[in-house]
DNA sequence: TTATACCTGTCAGGTTGATGTCAGTTTCGG
DNA sequence: CCGAAACTGACATCAACCTGACAGGTATAA
């Protein structure tokens, strides 16, 4: 999971970055909301953490105006008992969620799981690829209607090449999908998983192309 | 069903706790409307009960902006005699029902049976799953028109299962509706309940199929 | 109160199956 | 044709899962 932090105080920002590090995600600290702007712009989240109380700009000013654009980005908001207003829930300017501090960094953590995963879940959660189906709720995946049974792994790699079609993808961009940060792992490792989740979609039009010395490559054939 | 209770009035809050405990109902108890909020915005339930007297944001409140958000959560609101010129505009708030106080906890009850029943559509609260039929109100499963004896625990995994026909759910899915917050579960036990489930509806059509290192999914065979 | 039945979680032992490793083979670029 | 990279069958390991047995708790009746 991709998370970009905007939150002004350096300390826990600091706490939160090595929690989400040490877990396995990759996540960026930004302090202004000027800045997560800037980001956001050119660059692709799974999920925003943002604190309202920021110097210039405020977090509900920045949030407000993703959603004037239409972006449907996952927000989660940080907020201090006094932001609170009594009246208006951070709900309603269009946030998924929201904490107050204090706050236990696992429950942040258990929240942006959940989060990522309602997303998830909302859109539309079939790929279709050619003759082949994938439905990131059941976990299955069907080759001209007929069900295929994958396994854990093979579901994790099928799904990252699925939403990366076309794409280079380097075994270590496919190691760090399926492994924990500090699991160790080896390339065979993933040179196996790919030959088993080969054998159980052949027969469809998504093929998955070696690019000797780069990296795999899955494109739609016919 | 989940249901989440948001009551100020601890000793009334107890009692409805476990009135819809014993009645094998997941029950979550809240004191304020910002409590209640925050859970709702990150946790799924059935339905809500709602005191319009609270401290801080009222209840009309909170039923206001969840309704903003086109949040579309069954609410139950509780309003004292007092209050009574409010329920006009309780429904108009978007409430589904209300109840004054004092009320029967057998009414309430039945109030949120009703009410969980028309939204889920249906006229009568039978479910038919190949030769399966499950009676919501009355908890009676019949196979083959052959009434099974179901503890209560193997009723709320049967329900869950039945009403996510085809979709996969984790073993902290199922634990998160068989257990009330805050309960410690472990994974063993709700294996242990499935374990009982299936040896109690073997004979039926109605599969619960092991994905091993993902979950469980229910579906109808044949 | 005591006795009884029942529900449900824990424990422990057994089974299964996913997955990483190894080793031998093949493929590809230069 | 050589060497490195990738492929893949076989295997071992270990976690996930299943389930019988048991025990603590609770409700019910005598």
């Amino acid at each position: 999971m991709r998370v970009l932090l905007t939150e002004d105080n350096e300390g826990l920002a600091n706490s939160i970055v090595h929690y989400f590090t040490d877990n396995g995600h990759a996540i960026d600290w930004v302090s202004s909301a000027e800045k997560a702007d800037s980001i956001l712009a050119h660059d692709e989240f799974d999920m925003l953490i943002l604190d309202v109380n920021l110097p210039g700009k405020s977090g509900f000013e920045l949030l407000s105006s993703l959603r004037l654009r239409k972006n449907p980005l996952p927000v989660l908001i940080l907020t201090a008992r006094a932001d609170i207003d009594g009246r208006v829930s951070a709900l309603d300017l269009g946030a998924d969620d929201y904490l107050v501090k204090p706050f236990d960094l696992r429950e942040l953590a258990a929240r942006c799981r959940a989060l990522a995963k309602r997303e998830r879940g909302k859109s539309d959660n079939e790929i279709q690829c050619g003759n082949l189906v994938f439905n990131s709720a059941t976990k299955t995946v069907k080759i001209d209607d007929e069900i295929i049974e994958l396994r854990p792994r093979e579901v994790q790699m099928l799904e990252l090449f699925l939403t990366h079609l076309d794409r280079m993808l380097t075994k270590d961009d496919i190691a760090n999908r399926l492994y924990n940060f500090g699991e160790a792992y080896t390339p065979n490792a993933v040179e196996q998983i790919l030959t088993r989740l080969r054998k159980q979609i052949q027969g469809s039009t998504l093929i998955i192309k070696t690019v000797r010395g780069m990296g795999y490559l899955a494109h739609v054939h016919d």
